[in-house]
RNA sequence: GGGGACGUGGCGAAACUGGUAGACGCAGCGGACUUAAAAUCCGCAGCCGCAAGGUGUGUGGGUUCGAGUCCCACCGUCCCCACCA
């Protein structure tokens, strides 16, 4: 019997496979297809645990769905643009194009080790010109549409990247790749109008029922629709100039507008702009209120600022009443009108303002137990159900008896709308960078912005760029942006503002279905492929790409490209791959390689391989450079196969969870390898008569099948695992030698390999063919399960007494509930148990349990 | 501040719609093989107890014949959003 060596039996599968090209995926395949999708990577040049694991789960899939039949469609790209090649231009001199060729060309070879079945043929990089034309080809049809527009806006501003960044790329103030503290600009910028389909991208999400209610829900906040009122206030004396329809505001308290003590405006507000132009004073505090940072710290530190502007306007509901109108910091220009009525008894920020300011405190909501005689506002706003009081027209109605009574009131006096507010802003995708999809226009001096004519696609990036300088480079090349206009032939200039890259893959999936078609999308083909049945990836994508991803789809699909509206009908979010950190006492990390572990017992004992250092364990972290807890995939394989590999990163942690990279954990996944083979190896059949031993042998084989399937269904692949292992350590009992088993156990090592096929592709190949297997496993097809055969001819039911477990009795399937009964009365060690007792009640569940009540 | 998820052995974790808690693996312990070690194989193993038995799924209550699972309160950890009117 040899040992099982993946170094020399893994490759000849991987060739085997491509010989026979058996991953390829046509589109006039007419079995039932089926599309599995793990996230594209960005190549960075090397592949990380995280992308064992990623992609080993959607090979899972896509083996599973191959042996039920499908036709599979499992494609694999790039995300090639993008800040990482710019640094390494600017760092080492390198072209970013040349880099990232080189990266992809060392990626796809390491991928390819991990033997996954994927249809090489479709690859295709962002950064090809092929791909970022035919997207500079939809882009001009949105413009056309009126999806895209340009505007001035305040923007954030990243000044190490020296780039603009979206709102959902600014994390707690900081650039998402950067790190650096994101400042505001005012920029003329490209946006996309993803705020148009706000309330369908909230609606789609409830289709989505193959999606973690996770993502949906952060999907749904991010968008954060709330209804409301939007209306204008009159100003009590002159208005302002530019304001004498009134100072318009948004609330989505309407009921609580008999409380109102005073309105505030947004710094930012053009209001507060032309005061800021005359008085000194208020242009001064305006400046104030900019200094302030927007990380989490700086606003929790922030106290509520206000300035009185002087100006007062008057209640729509109480004549004569007037509300003096303050600038306050807290109000954003960007959200609702970037004007505020507050309410300090029911809003807490209102309050705290009023508090510090002196203003009033009007309670107009009454909760259910409180008397109104006697009912105060202190500290904490009241925002809870009550009744409506001191309100007027609104008296005694409750809260949201009264939002439609305002807003109907305010509508029938022709000062506002009820109204529907988002939190979404459009999609800023300009990006003052080089790597990127060129933004395909034109300006002329005397024709404005003009779309580079069709046949002049793709505006291909310049190669002959440098980075020796910050900013962007397209920006400096001498003649890459001298043109001439399409419409007057006149002089006119290329925009230098590339794509953010998350347009790049908002549509990549739908590239996947005819990566070759002339067209930007082959409708044919995509009508053939999407949506995607099973997209995986990190959660961290969570409101950017499937956001975005789910936008462009809506927006191709109101242009005829695509006929779905939404991309990914099975989203599931994996978990990460994380390491144990080890650090000296001085706290230099130390990398997992140097450290030898002991265990006495409970206690481990991290020391110096080289010293005998005793050593710090440290937290469980994301596998990353910086602390030095890397494990390097090709070394993994090298030393344990790249089916071990694979079966350690899915058998230790639901998919889902971080899933913590243990060398005793690999070295177990890489023990059951040999165990299988040795299993087969062994195998020599014998006499084919099948008896009671065999007959038990087959349940398990059945009972296995539907667990594995199940578990393959339902992503717990680490359940499905412990099945296999279970269903291992069993077959080792009944061996061929037993002659009265050799059918059922030829039948059960049959259904071994092909249930593991997509956990270890290689070693099931090996198996297969040990066995005398027809074809290649890859070929073969899912065992099926037969309930009759899973069913035993006994079954083990515990007894329990008052809910303790007792006893044990033995009754034949199906057996009746008075004869389960019976004999559970009649067991010795029940009566044992019940002596002295009464029985008061026999509860039976067939075929689960027997509970006696005694006393 | 708002929203959400999760707390099970020394560790990663199982447990279908409420029905034998801890499958499977790691680490550990014992044994076989070996001159020895490694590797491999066989076995033990929640905790307390020699045993009988007791006890046990973050804490405290509740519903139920029966609760890891359902309900209430609390404690803790993690994630998302955040001066969003």
């Amino acid at each position: 019997m040899a040992r099982y060596n993946p170094k020399d039996v893994e490759p000849r599968w991987r060739a085997a496979w491509a010989r026979d090209d058996v991953f390829r995926a046509r589109n006039d395949d007419p079995r039932p297809k089926y599309y599995v999708l793990e996230m594209f990577p960005y190549p960075s040049g090397r592949i990380h645990m995280g992308h064992v694991r990623n992609y080993a789960m959607g090979d899972v899939v896509a083996r599973y769905r191959r042996a039920q039949g499908y036709a599979v469609l499992h494609p694999m790209g790039w995300d090639a643009f993008g800040m990482p090649a710019e640094n390494a231009a600017m760092e080492r001199g390198v072209h970013p194009k040349g880099w990232t060729y080189e990266n992809i060309a060392a990626m796809r070879e390491q991928l390819k080790l991990l033997g996954l079945s994927i249809d090489w043929s479709r690859e295709f990089a962002t950064c090809d010109p092929e791909y970022y034309g035919q997207q500079q080809a939809w882009f001009l049809k949105l413009l056309d549409r009126g999806l895209v527009y340009r505007k001035e806006a305040t923007v954030n501003w990243d000044p190490v990247d020296m780039t603009v960044l979206a709102n959902e790329q600014v994390i707690d103030g900081r650039g998402w790749r950067s790190g650096a503290l994101v400042e505001k600009k005012k920029l003329t910028q490209w946006f996309l109008r993803i705020t148009d389909y706000a309330d369908d991208l909230i609606e789609g999400l409830g289709s989505l029922d193959r999606w973690p209610d996770k993502v949906r829900l952060m999907q749904e906040n991010w968008i954060g629709r709330s209804r409301g009122l939007r209306f204008s206030f009159d100003f009590a004396g002159d208005a302002p100039n530019g304001f004498e329809t009134g100072l318009e505001v948004y609330t989505t308290r309407p009921d609580t507008l008999f409380g109102a003590s005073f309105v505030a405006i947004a710094p930012e507000h053009p209001l507060a702009a032309q005061m800021a132009a005359a008085d000194p004073k208020v242009a001064a505090f305006v400046a104030e209120c900019r200094r302030g940072g927007t990380s989490e710290a700086e606003i929790e530190a922030a106290d509520k600022l206000g300035l009185d502007t002087g100006l007062r306007v008057v209640h729509p509901f109480v004549p004569g009443q007037t509300l003096p109108v303050w600038i306050a910091n807290f109000i954003l220009m960007d959200y609702g009108t970037g004007a505020v009525f507050g309410c300090p008894a029911h809003d807490q920020r209102d309050l705290d303002f009023a508090r510090k300011y002196d203003l009033p405190v009007l309670p107009v909501v009454l909760p259910a137990d409180a008397d109104a005689a006697t009912f105060m506002v202190g500290g904490d706003a009241y925002t809870g159900p009550g009744t409506i009081f001191r309100s007027g027209f609104m008296d005694g109605m409750s809260v949201e008896e009264a939002k439609a009574a305002a807003v109907d009131r305010i509508e029938g006096m022709g000062k506002g709308k009820g109204a529907t507010v988002y939190r979404l802003r459009d999609w800023g995708v300009s990006r003052q960078r080089y790597w990127g999809c060129p933004i395909p226009v034109i300006h002329c001096p005397k024709c404005g912005v003009v779309p580079t004519p069709a046949d002049q696609l793709p505006v291909i990036l310049p190669d002959d760029v440098t980075f020796d300088r910050p900013g962007n480079p397209l920006l400096r090349h001498p003649t890459w942006r001298h043109t001439t206009c399409p419409r007057c032939s006149g002089e006119a200039e290329r925009e230098t503002d590339t794509l953010d890259t998350f347009v790049d893959s908002s549509w990549y999936f739908a590239r996947f279905t005819n990566p070759e078609s002339a067209d930007p999308i082959d409708k044919a083909a995509a009508d053939r492929w999407l949506p995607v049945d099973q997209y995986i990836g990190g959660v961290e994508h969570a409101v950017l790409h499937l956001l975005y991803a789910r936008f462009v789809t809506r927006a191709l699909k109101d242009e005829g490209m695509l006929s779905v509206s939404e991309p990914f009908a099975g989203l599931f979010t994996q978990g990460m791959v994380t390491h144990e950190t080890y650090a000296r006492q001085t706290g230099e990390w130390i990398e997992p390689t140097q450290v030898v572990l002991e265990a006495e017992g409970a206690t481990r004992r991290a020391t110096l391989a080289e010293t005998g250092e005793s050593l710090i364990i440290g937290d469980i972290e994301k596998m990353s450079k910086s602390k030095k807890n890397v494990v390097a995939p090709e070394e993994i394989f090298e030393q344990y196969g790249v089916d071990a590999a694979r079966l350690f990163v899915m058998s230790d942690s639901p998919p889902e969870r971080d899933v913590q990279w243990t060398t005793g954990g690999v070295e177990g996944a890489g023990r059951f390898v040999q165990r299988v083979w040795a299993e087969f190896d062994n195998d020599a059949a014998a006499a084919t008569q099948t008896d009671a031993r065999g007959d038990e042998l087959r349940r398990m084989t059945h009972k296995t099948i539907k667990a594995v399937t199940e578990s393959v269904e339902q992503f717990r692949f680490n359940s499905g695992i412990a099945k296999l292992y279970e269903f291992l350590n069993v077959l080792k009992g009944f061996q061929s030698s037993d002659g009265s088993v050799a059918e059922a156990r030829s039948e059960a090592l049959s259904v071994f390999a092909r249930l593991i096929a997509p956990f270890t592709p290689h070693l099931a190949e090996a198996c297969w063919s040990r066995i005398g297997g027809e074809g290649m496993i890859v070929d073969a097809a899912w065992p099926v399960f037969d309930p009759a055969l899973a069913v035993d001819s006994e079954m083990v039911l515990p007894v329990q007494i008052n809910g303790r477990r007792r006893s044990e009795i033995r009754v034949a399937q199906g057996a009746g509930e008075a004869e389960v009964r019976e004999k559970a009365l009649a067991d010795e060690t029940v009566s044992v148990h019940l002596e002295g007792l009464t029985v008061r009640k026999v509860i039976v569940v067939p075929g689960r349990i027997v509970n006696i009540v005694a006393g």
